[in-house]
DNA sequence: CAACTTACTTACTAATCAGTAAGTAATAAT
DNA sequence: ATTATTACTTACTGATTAGTAAGTAAGTTG
């Protein structure tokens, strides 16, 4: 049924059309790539794409799917999960930041949010799952951040969360618009009010 | 060169276009409706919003320019620049929640950004005023608030300010993906942390 | 070695896309 | 009354879209 050592018998291709699709979504949106797109750029034939991923709802799925996945393992990671709170949320912050540096990519969120309605249902399902998982980590971060004396701010933890993140999706997609200068801002300003 | 009493001799068809391209922009995404389908929804065909707006980035530049003249208009209102600085930050956060009651549209900055690459220039160039013009307009309002002692934050005004719309724009966008209430939670800590 | 599976390519379809050119009916200007 | 302009429609183009069906070469399995 499956070969012992490796269940995958294509190393690459599967991968570098996911990787560049990511790439695509995160740097144009996600309709405004198609599989011939894909295909130019990875030098295969469109069908090539269709052989993997069915359909462009696949594909998209497939892509928060894996950035779910992504989450789940850096933030269980021991190097992530034993650090303190306020180490956690700079690692946090580290993640963020590490999008300019890739041609200023959105986050995923940011990337699909404003074309929400018109992702298939399973790619929807998917990126809720993923920003609520995002939202509950940082809440205990900063639920123990607070309780330990190391951040500071008023409120819930959840709501404190829920603003965090929503305010670092945001400041990538200022620095698309404009540059990484209002992105160091809001960021600084962020630091200035939790770090005590 | 003109008629005396009014420049425009269309009255309709030529707004209703731009109504209703504003309102799918707001709703889907620029990417994700054309001519087509605001042709059908208008009762018209595709050519005759050629006519009006040849191409598609004559018709995306209009919207951008439009919310831009109507944000100086609203900004310079007397009944809005006439207000106390908390008032008119209650003021700004009206027009957000406004969003949510229809159909939770997005803002503007918030359904461009991500595909902000794909836009055309003048578009985008559009959009950089209209978010630099709203930034700096918060920034005088936190600046006099806090010297009235009305607001209350940490860092420069400017800082402040770019914060504060991030986290509404992005609080839209959570609003879409969820539901009211992230946005609401995210509303009130903004409003808990302002009003001393 | 034969059958099967994997990972494609070739060749196509039907739909949709933005955009154009030419025509037309109604209105306005001279 | 004629001409010009406005606001369209009809009819089209060529490009691009997602997706499919059939073929094929290479490797795997029994």
């Amino acid at each position: 049924m499956s070969t012992p050592s490796a269940t995958k018998l294509s190393p690459d291709t599967r991968t570098r059309i996911l990787d560049l699709a990511e790439e695509l979504l995160l740097e144009r949106g996600f309709n405004a790539f198609s599989y011939q797109h894909l295909a130019k750029e990875l030098g295969v034939k469109p069908a090539a794409i269709h052989y993997h991923y069915p359909s462009k709802d696949d594909l998209g799925t497939a892509i928060v799917t894996r950035q779910l996945r992504r989450l789940r393992k850096w933030r269980d990671l021991p190097r992530v999960a034993d650090l303190s709170p306020r180490e956690q949320f700079d690692a946090l912050l580290a993640v963020y930041e590490n999008h300019l540096g890739h041609d200023r990519r959105v986050c995923l969120f940011g990337a699909l949010a404003a074309d929400f309605r018109t992702l298939p249902v399973p790619m929807q399902a998917e990126l809720r799952t993923f920003n609520r998982e995002l939202t509950e980590w940082l809440a205990q971060v900063l639920a123990v951040g607070r309780a330990t004396g190391a951040l500071r701010y008023v409120g819930s933890p959840a709501a404190k969360a829920a603003q965090v993140l929503t305010t670092l999706s945001g400041a990538l997609q200022v620095a698309r618009v404009h540059d990484e200068t209002p992105f160091q801002v809001i960021v600084g300003q962020l630091r200035l009010e939790l770090f005590s």
